[in-house]
DNA sequence: AGTCACATGTAAAGGGTTACATGATTAG
DNA sequence: CTAATCATGTAACCCTTTACATGTGACT
């Protein structure tokens, strides 16, 4: 796949300018699909010139004026026709599962920080993710948010990311009391 | 990170061909770092010339004469120091997480064989790595395999890979239920 | 005057996939 | 003769990152 249906998709559930659509994949879409400022707005203009996207100029007060984007037509029937084509699942690379293997011919302790570093990324990300669910799922749901399927969908796609974060914790724990083995001599 | 480590990785495991390291990359290594064969030998050559790593031609009988590959000093030189240097975890890529999203505006029953043939890619994958954890890192580990700190370290990647084919099993399974609450009306 | 959030881009390089291309040898 | 495995590559294109670049308006 490529940044364009995860733009469709962000724009179909509410239009935006590129640098709102920059915002949100720093969070939400951006939990499990990553993009930067730059290559979100080479890729509108492509998607604005093939007709899938509509440009609203919008003049603002006190701030700079944007342009707003929303789904057209053909950019519909491209969504919909990425939805009903199979895709294969993503290919993997995980790049500290390489520096894990390669430690082998130098010092596995080295690693130990860096591993931790990723931990503490994890951790992070998992407290975050759960304070969004509690926000956006929990008990009282912000009053403006979609409702039924929208919701339910982001809802599941969220406890992936939970439950990826969870597992990476676990496992980078499994790995930290492994390269603990070589220190100790065990 | 780029292709170039995790060839100097598995050079380092064991010299050999581009051939093989192409198979290599279907298995093994590949659980956590994929790469094509054309991929593959385009890297090589940049390696070779940067002198990271060292040609030999090794003529065969039977079977065509291939080059075999091995790690040269500065190859080991630029290993350590990417080892030693922070990375910052991948960016994520889900696209099947992409389509649940996306799947709102549409149909989402249509997206249920999709995601049941995710989950039978998955549960493939975990047969296969939990066959070759059995095969060797069970009790009675191949006789001419690694030793110590890189059989742990080996055995330590392939655990995470369990843990993640299971992650996503379970999840792919919450995914389904509650699609399915959608085709009953709930 | 300086910093921050908002807002939009271009250019060059790097990383990776897909399509195309060739040829040897073995087994059926 | 055909298919499969072994073996190596080129060319074109696409996707993404990094570096560079500009400018507004609010607040301190």
């Amino acid at each position: 796949m490529a940044l364009e249906h995860a733009i469709l998709v962000s724009l179909q559930e509410k239009p935006g300018s590129g640098y709102e659509l920059a915002r949100r994949f720093e969070r939400s879409i951006g939990y499990f699909w990553t993009a930067s400022h730059q290559h979100i707005y080479r890729v509108l203009k492509r998607m604005e010139s093939d007709g899938w996207v509509d440009v609203r100029d919008v003049p603002q007060y006190g701030r700079p004026d944007k342009k707003e984007y929303s789904v057209a037509e053909p950019g519909r029937d491209a969504l919909s026709a990425w939805l009903h084509e199979p895709t294969e699942p993503e290919s993997v690379r995980h790049d500290l599962a390489v520096k894990i293997r390669g430690a082998a011919y130098g010092n596995p302790a080295a690693l130990i920080s860096e591993v931790e570093r990723h931990r503490q990324t994890h951790t992070d990300r998992l407290a975050h993710y759960l304070a969004g669910e509690a926000r956006d799922f929990g008990e009282h749901p912000a009053a403006d948010g979609p409702l039924d399927a929208e919701r339910e969908l982001q809802h599941v796609v969220l406890r992936g990311g939970v439950a990826y974060e969870r597992m990476m914790i676990a496992w980078l724990d499994d790995v930290l009391a492994t390269l603990a083995g070589f220190n100790t001599g065990h």
